[in-house]
RNA sequence: GGGCAAUUAGCUCAAUGGUAGAGCGACUCGUUUACACCGAGUAGGCCGUAGGUCCGAUUCCUACAUUGCCCACCA
């Protein structure tokens, strides 16, 4: 049998997938004495339905497949399950954007089932381009465990879990100020804001004549709805006035100001007095509940002004705020107007400005104690009263679940710190709908009470009508690990045999990038905490970003983008992923460097051309495997060094994936293979096999090693490691394990 | 403002309390049947700066500088 001079990925890597398609394997429960393996699990981070796959995936799903390889090849019940996310905002608009250029038509112009479906169908006639593309990274995902964020199965999860958290009075709704994205109509978390550096002006001011305490402020259009003013209670200026109330007239609204103390106002900053303006601004927000002051809103969902007149009334704020700085200066009460910086919020999805606003919406209450029932967490007993803020914290503190790199343990602690209630109520059409109905919803009906129903399914009976919003994207997401494994288990569950939930949860390693820490890891966390009582995985491995050349993200803006599968179909997947896992420490960013890829390439060959070498020397020489024992007489230092070497890179390999260091495991495996096996001993192998008292052992060795360093390399190079493994079947060099992928990892030499 | 990290060869990055490594690139030589997608070799680093601990520091500690990131939002 010959090899081509040359490996060529083009003809190999369609048809060796296909083959390990048919195998069944990538579905644990068909490994060979399923029942008797320990299992593993990895829940693919769903990319989002209607994405496409970018170097980010390539990186991701890379690593994974490599640790899910290893794992299947120490013998696990290995199950990496995959699924794709509905992404809410994100497809919701990118299907109006759309549809729009097609048809002309918006939301507006159908009904809410109507346009519910319409996304739909879109979306998922997009997953078939993702899932594709994920078959060509050579992926051994379990595709008959193939989940969706948004279809039945999880639905069923994502109602389950509303009403679990809704009973036990952690989820409720209520009128707060919440961040409102102007431009995409909707209410975002505070984690979906970004923040920006822009140049504005700071305003000094007094709101009348009559009103003895300038105030400073960068937006002075939202002062109309000011109810109170804040100094510190140490503020030797201000004292006489605490407590004091104003009837004032600003801008032509009426205001009704009380100066009020407070620790949080910095006396050092402007005039060291605060005009507070609860209903548009967080932090004042916060003062008022503290000092029971009255919200005013004056700025609608559109960001346009509702009070003022013909001065404000209708306005945009940017435009008000001019406005506002007019008559002030028409009046004499400005002061002073200085140049300075702020950080201005936007919605990280639609980059529409944020504006903070008074509004009914749905909350998970992260500081309120709930009854921890069938609890498998460390050091939280069963029945403990605790919030999820501790279950967040404490499972990480008490190293049930382990993140790694380490570092990212404290900017874990320190997000859940300052983490306020999440807000997971969405005004828009794509997603899961809140399960709940009301009746005699009008609030404003007076004496009617509104009666309130949240279960799994709509109530019997006339006159209900389901919350019109839908949950934040991340609250289906928080429940991956369990919903895609059977959660909730039906009540018809066959008993005596064990669930999928039983067998593979919790997960052993959740592997995102470290930029969705808090969106996914730590709600998935929250999520199974509370649900299962439970971890959702016990160790998390953050990879870094991959880069372009300048260092800088892949972005549409940038137009930097480089298709993996352009990468693939040049040097072929198993380049490309050495590539991308070579050199690439846990948590570090990655610069993507196509020579990189080429060079994996020219390793690749090097591998095939050995292969080449050592079966055609082997076949001429009508070798025989009786057995791998080397022969007593005859074994040459060279002999004995290679044996040595392959012990160490074993072991070397071995530890280094056990800790999920790959980036060293893959520099290993690549000296081994070509600075020692290639360089020198199969050159020392040609001297050898010309002596016949060396020959025999020389050609056992080049087997052994070669089947080794396959082995050894199989979780990073699939494909041609399997290529060549069914070339050495061929040829008889093989006698058991048909399959390179559910073959024996090396035993570690003694 | 608070925190985290990085700083090592021309570039991209590893490792490490005891003479510094890889990939890519550069240079020289070499086409003898595994591979030119190759081989043999060469050059190239006071391991950011300054202190400290230690017999010994690129590694541990402190300060500083530069860069990047996360969080807070001084209104």
């Amino acid at each position: 049998m010959e090899l081509d001079k040359a490996y060529n990925h083009e003809t190999v890597e369609d048809r060796i997938y296909k083959m390990w398609m048919d195998s069944g394997y990538f579905n644990p429960d068909k490994l060979p004495e399923a029942d008797k393996r320990e299992p593993f699990t990895i829940s693919l981070p769903p990319p989002n339905v209607t994405g496409v796959l970018h170097m980010g995936h390539a990186f991701e799903d890379t690593i994974q497949d490599t640790v899910i390889r290893y794992q299947r090849m120490k013998g696990k019940r290995a199950l990496w399950v995959p699924g794709t996310d509905h992404a809410a905002i994100a497809t919701q608009a990118k299907f109006e954007k759309e549809h729009y250029k097609k048809q002309g038509k918006s939301r507006h112009d159908y009904s809410r089932q109507d346009f519910f479906e319409m996304i739909q169908e879109f979306a998922l006639a997009n997953q078939k381009g993702i899932l594709s593309q994920l078959h060509k990274l050579g992926l051994s995902l379990d595709w008959s465990r193939l989940a969706f964020t948004l279809d039945k199965d999880r639905e069923l999860a994502v109602r389950t879990a509303f009403k679990q958290m809704y009973e036990a009075g952690l989820i409720y709704r209520a009128h707060r100020v919440v961040n409102w994205d102007v431009k995409g109509q909707t209410t975002v978390s505070d984690d979906e804001i970004e923040y920006e550096e822009t140049k504005t002006k700071l305003y000094t001011f007094r709101y009348s004549q009559d009103f003895p305490i300038p105030i400073s402020t960068t937006r002075p259009e939202t002062k109309v709805g000011d109810t109170a003013v804040a100094v510190h209670p140490e503020d030797s200026r201000y004292q006489k006035f605490i407590g004091r109330e104003f009837d004032l007239e600003f801008c032509n609204v009426p205001l009704h100001i009380k100066v009020i103390a407070d620790k949080e106002v910095d006396p050092a900053f402007g005039t060291g007095a605060l005009g507070v303006t609860p209903a548009h601004s967080m932090i004042d927000y916060e003062i008022a509940l503290r000092h029971n002051l009255p919200l005013k809103p004056v700025i609608n969902e559109f960001g346009k002004m509702t009070v003022g007149g013909a001065l404000l009334e209708g306005k945009k704020t940017a435009e008000a705020r001019l406005a506002v700085a007019g008559w002030l200066k028409n009046n004499n009460l400005l002061e002073k107007e200085e140049d300075t910086t702020q950080n201005l919020s936007r919605a990280q999805r639609t980059g529409g400005v944020i504006e903070p606003l008074p509004k009914l919406q749905w909350f998970i209450n992260v500081n309120s104690k709930f009854e921890i029932r069938n609890s498998k967490l460390k050091s939280i007993k069963d029945g403990e009263k605790i919030t999820l803020k501790d279950v967040m914290k404490r499972v990480v503190q008490n190293g049930q679940i382990k993140i790694m790199p380490e570092r990212f343990e404290k900017i874990y602690f320190h997000w859940i710190d300052n983490l306020r209630d999440w807000c997971i109520s969405r005004q828009i059409i794509y997603g899961h709908q809140i399960p709940v109905w009301y009746k005699n919803a009008g609030e404003a009906t007076g004496n009617r009470q509104q009666e309130i129903y949240c279960d799994t399914n709509p109530p019997k009976g006339e006159g209900w009508q389901q919350d019109t919003d839908t949950l934040d994207t991340w609250f289906s997401s928080g429940l991956w690990t369990f919903s895609t494994l059977g959660w909730p288990p039906s009540a018809k569950a066959s008993e005596g045999k064990l669930n999928d939930l039983q067998i593979y949860h919790p997960t052993s390693v959740m592997m995102p990038g470290y930029e969705i820490l808090f969106f996914w890891v730590a709600r998935m966390i929250l999520m199974s905490g509370f649900l299962l009582g439970d971890i959702p995985f016990r160790q998390v491995y953050l990879h870094g970003i991959v880069r372009d050349k300048q260092g800088r993200k892949f972005s549409k803006s940038l137009n930097n983008g480089i298709d993996p599968l352009e990468m693939t179909g040049k040097y072929g997947t198993d380049a490309l992923r050495f590539a991308l896992v070579f050199g690439a420490a846990p948590g570090n960013d990655v610069i993507f460097d196509e020579q990189k890829v080429k060079g994996m390439k020219h390793f690749g060959n090097k591998l095939w051309n050995i292969s080449r070498f050592v079966l055609t020397n082997l076949e001429n020489s009508k070798f025989e495997i009786r057995n791998s024992k080397l022969e007593a007489k005859g074994i040459t230092d060279a002999d004995k060094d290679i044996l040595a070497k392959l012990g160490a890179a074993i072991t070397n390999v071995t530890k280094n994936l056990d800790n999920f260091q790959l980036h060293e495991a893959a520099q290993e495996i690549y000296q081994f293979v070509w600075r020692e096996f290639a360089d020198v001993y199969l050159e020392a192998s040609k001297e050898q096999m010309k002596d016949k008292v060396l020959a025999e052992n020389t050609k056992k060795l080049l087997l052994h090693i070669l089947i080794n360093s396959i082995k050894l390399l199989h979780p990073f190079m699939p494909f041609i490691t399997e290529e060549l493994w069914q070339k050495l079947h061929e040829a008889k060099l093989l006698s058991k394990d048909s399959i390179l992928m559910v073959s024996d990892w090396p035993k570690e030499h003694k």
